[in-house]
DNA sequence: CTGTATCCATGGCGATACTG
DNA sequence: CAGTATCGCCATGGATACAG
């Protein structure tokens, strides 16, 4: 299987591309990690030994740069791997515009309460330290219960109670919140019908939805 | 290997496209082939077998609509598919700034002779018959000649001697008519540099680079 | 923390031939 | 023209354990 025998640009970069992970691998990369145990936690049901070794043949490809600095290994994209963020973005497009089913297998709470942290507003969060604690039905009562600390400017995911006072909750599925964080449905949505509860103060339940970010995806415009 | 596990958009993109041969196929498809067979000319590695189950797949992804009409099968892309174009157009632009080696075996004259026929500017040729030769160095005998006949708004190609008057004939290798037409090489440069021989009045000598197109992706600025 | 080493099963895919 | 059928290999990659 010594690639594709073409010289059309398009089969030069899938013979590096379509290698099982490693686009997932460099938008991993494009979102900002940059050691190995990062990128770990964003690719989770891959092998390290298969995460090592596509990162080799990344490098070798002139896509990753590979560093070592106080005994820490760091990852980082090169010029021409940045340039992929135009691929993986029309990647990213397509999909959320074509692929709305999401079987029970995509989901994963870690996933998407890292996601989570990592789009939240930041500034439209209270000055002083604020807790928001998440409970998702039908997941396996260790990934059910989340609480999401904002502090400092800094927020923080736990699956396990800080002890912190709760602003406010939210209850509801697995596949609701990833939805919502998606794009694919609206808070306005899902509050109608019901398919989440969101409790506290009445400022805070009108708050959270700005609160929580979404996906840069999900402004896409889905087809008609 | 049941996908990857993510409700990321990209990961369920990639879900279905990572698999080899899939993207060359959407690109055949994008490029305007709708029969089997003309699929298969522009992926000529591929086993039938092979285009036949992603055929299948990307039809039952919503991809590709499958149809028949006086007994002929037809291929072509459903709105879905057809946005495609995004990525790959992503794809190709990233693959010729930044792939420019080519390997011995990604050159095949047929596939090369098949793209310029496709891609040379028709109105720039002259209103009566006008035939191109090729010799291509360092190519298997059968298929280091080719012929191009321009007749009547019609381009076509042939391994073989049509018998028409030659109105001019090019000499170069496989390597480098590829890389003129990839935009990787100027004819300009080629010429200066004696890579390649053009052969046949002066008049047709000038306006053979005028004739023979180049890829889509010839245009895309190279990085400094 | 950042990987490597090893092992093994699976099935993807290549090759070839053949059919309506 | 448009595929199916069959076969068998080997490489991919999943799992697990371990190391500097």
């Amino acid at each position: 299987m010594p690639g594709y025998g073409q010289f059309c640009p398009v089969a030069k970069a899938m013979e590096l591309l379509d290698e099982r992970w490693t686009v997932l691998v460099v938008r991993e990369l494009l979102s900002g990690s940059t050691h190995f145990n990062d990128l770990r936690r964003g690719v989770p049901k891959m092998s390290p030994a298969l995460l090592s070794k596509r990162l080799q043949t990344l490098t070798r490809a002139g896509v990753v740069n590979r560093s070592e600095t106080d005994g820490r290994t760091s990852y980082t994209l090169t010029p021409c791997g940045k340039e992929l963020v135009e691929v993986v973005e029309a990647l990213g497009a397509w999909s959320v515009r074509w692929i709305g089913e999401l079987g029970d297998g995509d989901l994963d709470p870690h996933l998407l309460m890292w996601d989570i942290r990592r789009t939240i507003a930041i500034e439209a969060w209270p000055r002083s330290r604020t807790t928001l604690a998440f409970h998702l039905d039908g997941v396996a009562p260790k990934a059910s219960r989340w609480w999401l600390v904002v502090s400092e400017g800094q927020a923080d995911v736990c699956d396990f109670d800080p002890g912190f006072e709760v602003a406010g909750s939210i209850q509801t599925s697995l596949r609701i919140l990833t939805r919502i964080w998606r794009g694919d449905l609206s808070w306005q949505r899902a509050l109608v019908d019901e398919a989440v509860t969101v409790s506290g103060p009445s400022e805070v339940r009108r708050r959270i939805p700005t609160w929580l970010g979404q996906s840069t995806l999900a402004t896409v415009p889905r087809p008609a």
